[in-house]
DNA sequence: CTGCGATGCCAATGCGTATTGGCAGCACGC
DNA sequence: GCGTGCTGCCAATACGCATTGGCATCGCAG
């Protein structure tokens, strides 16, 4: 009656199971195990390995990951915390490592910081035997000691001595950005940074205040301005500086998002860009490139920086070895070497007022 | 010797389960499973439920996610398939629906379609149980009868008879951004959107048409650009609108990094905004404000958008009653219906060159 | 004291896969 | 022809939790 026509795959239109395989090819469970697991390997004969292996194919069998999960006590998925879903860096972060996991045949778990606390997340992630963990700026303070035990963990610029990171060379972003304000003559600067205690951001900062002083040039601490790393936040500092006397000649922000705020506070207020005061980012977001005036900024290879971390991890999620081959440690070695960082000069910075440019040898 | 102090959890530091919950209470195993799952009101006495919740509370006993998703065979994760991450559009949709799984006890799998086909994250997803999928964005061809059978499904701005979804009024977007323009005074008019089949896209635009037409202004071909979704995108269709004589007074972009890019293209060629032309963009991405002159554009709540997906799918996962009560009908009623739009008009949109302005009555 | 329903608990089994240990069968040496 | 060492396979078990069915125990009415 309402007896459909035979369906393609099994008859009670259940999941195929490794099971169903092994009886269609005629040998045991543990046998079909053998051959579909990894071990490529493993003691069976060619021809029941292609049995098994036609009998799979013609099922249309896919092994059920949580079971295997399960027995292994591993669940081919990592998760990664970020910060904050909306700023565009952290989502270029994202990408690449999704893009590294998922190749690799891992599934991401996505946790966002924003919405519920870092242990909160971890939690879950243990619950699910999660293989590893990516922490995107994630301050080691908020990691209780226990909440990563059994857990691999790949820190994202946020270098730490309990693990492994990947990072970028914040502190060489903050001194090209001090060498490019230097030369353009700029003596007058300022500085608008989170009050977080991200790593990255803290470098970027040590290394544009070492800079200007090595040259001879200091900060007061009024032009050193904390705001919330957002636009909103660069704009609300921004607005600060341009109230003072004397006027600060050169803004160094410490992400894009602060700089473009910070751009945009002049705008508001009638201060050309470039002529008046210059403006320079980190992070060369895409958005950067397309704001007037375009936004001078530092260029931070975010989709490589989250890719590596995943390949970091996935080397240790794989290679459990203690100690590691030489040649698994050094592709670590190569991973965790900082990012390089390349000053990317565009139309928001330009000589100081006034200022006799100093040429280039 | 090497005897650390007594461990705080269990002796052997293996993770502790449920049976050690069960041993420690003095109850079977299934006696501690029937306290700690669900089922508030299963047949247990108060006195041993208390025992038993104490020993979880003391041992820290965390259930594990990955034997019960196979014992129950469900998985309490959520799939979501988005179209490319580096829209912020997208990322917004994806925080929203983060927030609302997360808080509900489920995991986030993000799969970029950019990354891999969609047919093949599926694969992924079933493969682990996955209890239901988000797909935002994701045109019905990419995906093959099979594919999601057994599987929860909302779309995202994609409506289709096989399954439920939420959207935006995608048509009404192009509508009032057509009204804004020609009370505006303009009638040169051109439009800029990506060739993809996307319904959300596709609705916009027949919107925008339709509303003009009915006023009697046509729009030729040769200006209605096609274009791939990105800031890119829009500068180049831009500069081929710009080169056109008549030369449109008014641009209506399909998405704001569209826009954006022909915002920057005016700018570039020296074409003064507003005064020159105007641009209109969609979905309010909060670029939006930051760019100079600020984009006029059509405000989509695209976090409440993903939210509602989110409280949409779960509702599915969790209600499976088939037919639904009356209640759940119409809280499923209420999260389907299109959210409203609304015009936010900013500094890229204003009166046509030499037009008598319109006044609202 | 017997019978009966309700209550509280547990033994057994299942979810789908991986792994261990061992048992046949074969080839080879002497 | 008997041990020896392989190779190829499978039976049994484990992973941690959920669920089913049934066995006691208790209170209470007859």
């Amino acid at each position: 009656m309402t007896d459909a026509p035979p369906p393609p795959r099994t008859a009670g239109s259940r999941r195929v199971t490794i099971r169903d395989v092994a009886a269609r090819a005629g040998v045991s469970q543990p046998t079909a195990s053998l051959v579909l697991g990894k071990h490529p390997r493993a003691r069976v004969a060619t021809a029941t390995r292609e049995r098994v292996m036609a009998a799979a194919e013609e099922l249309g069998y896919r092994p059920n990951v949580v079971a295997r999960s399960l027995a292994r006590g591993r669940s081919f998925a990592l998760g990664i915390v970020v910060p904050d879903l909306r700023n565009p860096f952290v989502l270029d972060v994202v990408a690449g490592a999704e893009r590294v996991a998922s190749s690799a045949g891992y599934a991401v778990l996505l946790c966002d910081q924003s919405a519920r606390p870092v242990s909160s997340h971890l939690d879950t992630l243990r619950a699910r035997q999660i293989d590893g963990v990516l922490l995107d700026a994630v301050g080691a303070a908020a990691l209780p000691d226990d909440a990563l035990r059994g857990v691999n963990v790949v820190l994202i610029d946020e270098p730490n001595d309990r693990w492994p990171g990947v990072s970028t060379d914040a502190r060489q972003a903050g001194r090209v950005v001090a060498e490019h304000l230097l030369a353009l003559g700029h003596r007058v600067m300022a500085f608008i940074g989170p009050s977080s205690d991200v790593h990255a951001f803290r470098m970027r900062e040590r290394g544009f205040v070492e800079t200007l002083r090595a040259a001879g040039v200091s900060v007061p601490s009024e032009r050193w301005r904390r705001s919330a790393a957002t636009v909103r936040g660069g704009q609300a500092a921004m607005r600060t500086l341009l109230s003072m006397v004397p006027r600060p000649t050169a803004v160094f922000c410490a992400n894009d998002l602060l700089a473009i705020g910070a751009v945009k506070q002049c705008l508001t207020q009638g201060v050309a860009l470039p002529a008046d005061v210059s403006v320079v980012g980190c992070d060369d977001i895409e958005m950067a490139r397309f704001i007037t005036p375009e936004l001078s900024t530092v260029s931070i290879p975010a989709r490589e920086l989250g890719a590596r971390a995943a390949r970091l991890l996935l080397s240790f999620i794989e290679h459990p070895d203690d100690p590691p081959g030489p040649q698994t440690r050094a592709a670590r070695a190569a991973l965790s070497r900082p990012l390089p960082v390349r000053l990317v000069a565009r139309g928001s910075s330009a000589h100081a007022p006034g200022a006799t440019p100093v040429l280039p040898s």
